[in-house]
RNA sequence: GUGGGUGUAGCUCAGUUUGGAUAGAGCUCUGGAUUGUGGCUCCAGUGGCCGAGGGUUCAAGUCCCUCCACUCACCCCA
């Protein structure tokens, strides 16, 4: 039996409700905030990806899926957002019509990792972008937008970290003094941070090793080191984040793994998860348009994991809009043919309506009118038929009425509207 | 890439310790009890390459070997 291949999973029709209330609830807040969508290639040369992330990142070095396509033109499975829009955004010269410009994208991405809870190696991310502000309120802002959008989802037990990872002038400098520090204990440092001190100091950091942890108290924190631009940059983030009232916790451990990161950094992380908590991560990229070429061009953007926010939700019992179903029970042909304009033009209404198919017994079509969960029965047989009328059942009440064809629809509008006023 | 746990019906799981005859239960599904009135109850039925391959044995779901998948953790990250 062919077999879904390994990190690769179907979302199946139980499960893509929550998903598309996922969905929903960003494109509207998105769009309520300026954003617009792009959409984007899943391919793309991989070179973009090696330039943006990092060579030496484990993304790009062990983590892609790359391969030449026909002509020999390494292509790569996008495993990442940003470094696309960047790419659209220069190639379409996005920058020459407006001062700024505000995108979001969704889509599924892919990484060869080993997968595990909250992880797989297709998944899905929500993400969004600004280009050309520079100002500390559109960071701020864009903290906003995710605390209204955890609220909108009615996501509870999530966690605000934020730091700022410096620039290209106070980085190295602290990269240096960090070193420096690390080299000293470099013998009680654990196997993997002995190897990060070559390839990426920065990451011994959020080592969740003990004894590294131990090491990292007494180590110096990046704020002591930031310039006075990034200093005064990270300030007014934060003083903005109190003024919306909005709760966070400075991290100054916290560190991203993508290389293209400047100044503001920031993680969401769920409780109750497992090992793969963060639901969203993001921060400021201030070179990387520059760096392909573009204008300079300041930026800051986040990509939320969506399996890891389905899962939360999926933990919580999110409620999802109920709604209204008939099932229609038809016993015999004639009946049957009588019946079918009449479904069409109520699904025309909008009214969400089935039938029973295959001709069963009365009992089994209430039966599938049972598992439909339908509120309403609408009954035609031979009898109704000959006395040109219809019986509308009440499933949960068990009590049901005749009605004649012509009144089917303005009754059903009415027990309709009832439902609705009642569901608020 | 490394380590732990788990693979038996569509789903949830017994059975594996100590090898033994047609491999079980609950739920689901189909039909009936009730000719045209559902949910509850009762009865019956459908549904298994016991993850795959190899080995030991008179005999393997059960023991041994190899592989695969799922899962959790490391790692990494959203």
């Amino acid at each position: 039996m062919i077999k879904a291949i390994r990190g690769f999973k179907d979302i199946l029709p139980s499960e893509t409700a929550i998903w598309q209330k996922v969905e929903g609830v960003c494109r509207k807040l998105f769009h309520s905030y300026g954003f617009s969508e792009i959409r984007l290639p899943l391919l793309e040369e991989t070179a973009l990806f090696v330039r943006s992330i990092g060579e030496e990142t484990d993304i790009v070095s062990k983590e892609m899926y790359s391969f030449p396509d026909r002509k020999g033109l390494g292509l790569t499975l996008r495993p990442e957002g940003t470094a696309s829009v960047v790419r659209a955004f220069i190639e379409h010269k996005m920058y020459a019509r407006s001062q700024y410009k505000k995108l979001y994208y969704l889509g599924p991405m892919f990484r060869y990792e080993r997968p595990q809870a909250g992880r797989s190696r297709q998944f899905h991310q929500i993400g969004a972008e600004v280009f050309g502000l520079a100002a500390p309120s559109i960071d701020a802002e864009l903290l906003v937008l995710l605390h209204d959008l955890m609220v909108e989802l009615g996501l509870s037990n999530t966690t605000f970290y934020l730091n700022s990872v410096g620039c290209q002038e106070c980085r190295p400098v602290f990269k240096k003094v960090l070193l420096e520090y690390l080299d000293k204990k470099k013998g009680d440092l654990c196997f993997d941070c002995q190897q990060r001190l070559v390839k990426n100091p920065l990451r011994v950091l959020d080592c969740k090793n003990e004894a590294c942890q131990s090491i990292l108290q007494l180590s110096p924190s990046i704020v002591e080191y930031l310039c006075s631009a990034c200093q005064k940059h990270y300030a007014e983030v934060k003083s903005l984040l109190s003024f919306y009232q909005l709760p966070f916790h400075q991290n100054d451990r916290l560190v991203r793994g993508l290389d293209y990161y400047t100044r503001t950094a920031f993680e969401i992380i769920h409780e109750g998860l497992g090992a793969q908590n963060a639901i969203v991560g993001g921060g400021r990229y201030d070179n990387l348009v520059e760096s392909f070429g573009g204008p300079a061009t300041p930026a800051v953007g986040f990509a939320i994991g969506m399996e890891r926010v389905v899962l939360a939700l999926q933990n919580q019992n999110i409620a999802l809009d109920n709604q209204q179903r008939i099932f229609f029970v038809v016993l015999g042909d004639e009946a049957k043919r009588k019946v079918l304009p009449l479904v069409r033009h109520l699904r025309k209404k909008g009214f969400f309506i089935e039938m029973s198919y295959q001709g069963r017994s009365l009992k089994a079509q209430l039966k599938e009118a049972n598992r439909f969960e339908a509120q309403y029965a609408l009954i035609l047989g031979e009898e109704e038929l000959a006395a040109d009328k219809i019986i509308l059942k009440d499933m949960n009440r068990s009590i049901q009425e005749y009605v004649t064809m012509d009144k089917v629809e303005e009754i059903l509008e009415g027990k309709m509207a009832s439902f609705i006023k009642n569901e608020k």
